[in-house]
DNA sequence: GACCGCTATACTCGCGCTGAAATAACGATG
DNA sequence: CATCGTTATTTCAGCGCGAGTATAGCGGTC
């Protein structure tokens, strides 16, 4: 038995979360969706539906893409997005943390 | 822009949240797994289904059952899920604070 | 201008969830 | 002990969502 705990800003809908968090990741550091999507298993289309969503509840652009040409094509992670990223990921390891501490507290003995 | 946190105890799969805990809640009140349901606006085998679940990935009983006699029958909660009930109503309110405190400090300016 | 790999979009199909209906069970009451 | 009302339990068809698959478009390079 364990505390599991999923955590997400919210604007209408699920705007961004771990998911999207870790695809942005491997978008700035691959340069491409499709390959981002793919390190994690993902379908190509559910990665673009995924960002799309986002998207439209953060209000922001996330991703700058570029179609066609020497590659086919990529993708790079907004500035916004990029700070957004990083907020995200630091609030997430102390949330964690104290929900994990708190559930101790009121389950000790289990 | 909010951020939004779902919790629960995990054993193979979600054990106890925040569903069940309201529901075990009113038929501790109404002594009717019936009653508790439909004053959710959750269909009884909805509600059915769902004690099952959670009493399988738990371990152990949330209901005693009685059918039949003068009212047509009942359900009382356990004392067992009683003590999980009020651990989790706790835990969780501490939890959301906490959780929504960090969420000031690492987004605070927006 | 053919090619290549990526973005963008449309479409379809399977799965899970759900509610409603059907069924079983039970025991107080008379 | 037959009845009866209420609840527990199970079955089942339908539907909405999500996910994958297929298709189109684009633009540098050679």
């Amino acid at each position: 038995m364990k505390i599991t705990c999923k955590m997400w800003l919210d604007n209408n809908g699920k705007a961004f979360g771990k998911g999207p968090c870790e695809l942005l990741k491997r978008v700035a550091v691959s340069g491409s969706l499709n390959e981002a999507a793919s390190q994690m298993g993902m379908s190509y289309s559910k990665a673009w539906r995924l960002i799309g969503t986002i998207e439209k509840r953060l209000g922001f652009a996330v991703l700058e893409r570029t179609v066609g040409g020497l590659a086919g094509g990529g993708s790079k992670v907004t500035h916004r997005a990029q700070d957004l990223l990083q907020r995200f990921e630091r609030f997430e390891k102390d949330a964690d943390a104290a929900v994990e501490q708190l559930y101790r507290v009121h389950f000790g003995q289990l």
